[in-house]
DNA sequence: ATTGAAATTGATAAACTGTCTCAAAATTAT
DNA sequence: ATAATTTTGAGACAGTTTATCAATTTCAAT
């Protein structure tokens, strides 16, 4: 368990260290957790952390995931009116098909389109971190 | 002033027929003041018809604003704390290059990136009614 | 034009997400 | 172990958006 995820425990350590942060509990516990999902938001990780520890506090959650993006290790984002926090280990997968008659979301990655997007933001002098992209329309099934 | 917009007027009607809803002159407001707009958030709409308006409620122009998004006249966009009301009507020019430093919006269009989405669409079975593309990075000025 | 059923509005309360506060607890260097 | 500093948890708080509901407006049918 302890042996998974050496890497980004090294990486957190670093982030730490240059800045003068502490290395706790909670904060070893959140980062195991976050990086066996995909992306998550705080209240789900709340709930989900909850069960095998019911008092760490929701601030604390809040406050480390955005620890993690200072540390280049989540993204965040923004997805209806909550906040969805990228594992910045599993690129790609950002993209969504969503079907507007059943509301079924398929991801799809696209290397073309991504390389076209930094060529966008290159001739606009942008730098770009994160990115979104989805396609509004019916599935096959909807469309019938 | 009433002959501006036709099409846009339209095209709300059509939709308020179809759902047994109502043309009000607020609605017609609205409509009215959002398409000189290329993108507001409903906070500022409120203040900006607050002046020739003073009557006009917050929770309507959010109404009002998220029936334009059912109507396909706008579409709603998550950036911070807040969400931009995009006119959609400025064809061609959905897709933003999006400053997390300053948030300034650059507006982009790319054929090849468009070609590419259908392509994706087409091979997941999907037909593309909209589509939505941030990409959210930092401009020059504000990479120093 | 009047009527009446149904939808809409405005004002405000409430909900929701995320941040701030602060005393108590944990961490790190000495 | 001690002391200085950071972090935590619990809840208060702030900003944005939605829900509530009586009063008003719309619109179709007289």
């Amino acid at each position: 368990m302890a042996t998974k995820h050496v890497k980004e425990m090294e990486a957190l350590k670093e982030h730490l260290g240059k800045h003068q942060l502490k290395l706790t509990r909670q904060r070893e516990l959140i980062l195991s957790a976050f990086l066996r999902q995909e992306h998550i938001t705080a209240e789900a990780m709340y709930h989900q952390l909850a069960k095998s520890d019911p008092h760490l506090g929701l601030a604390t959650i809040y406050r480390t995931l955005n620890l993690f993006c200072d540390a280049g290790l989540a993204q965040a984002r923004h997805f209806g009116s909550q906040t969805k926090y990228d594992n910045v280990s599993h690129k790609g997968h950002h993209d969504h098909l969503i079907c507007t008659g059943c509301e079924k979301i398929v991801e799809f990655e696209n290397e073309e389109i991504e390389r076209l997007q930094e060529e966008v933001a290159t001739r606009h002098g942008f730098t770009i971190k994160t990115h979104r992209l989805e396609l509004y329309g019916l599935c096959t099934r909807c469309r019938d």
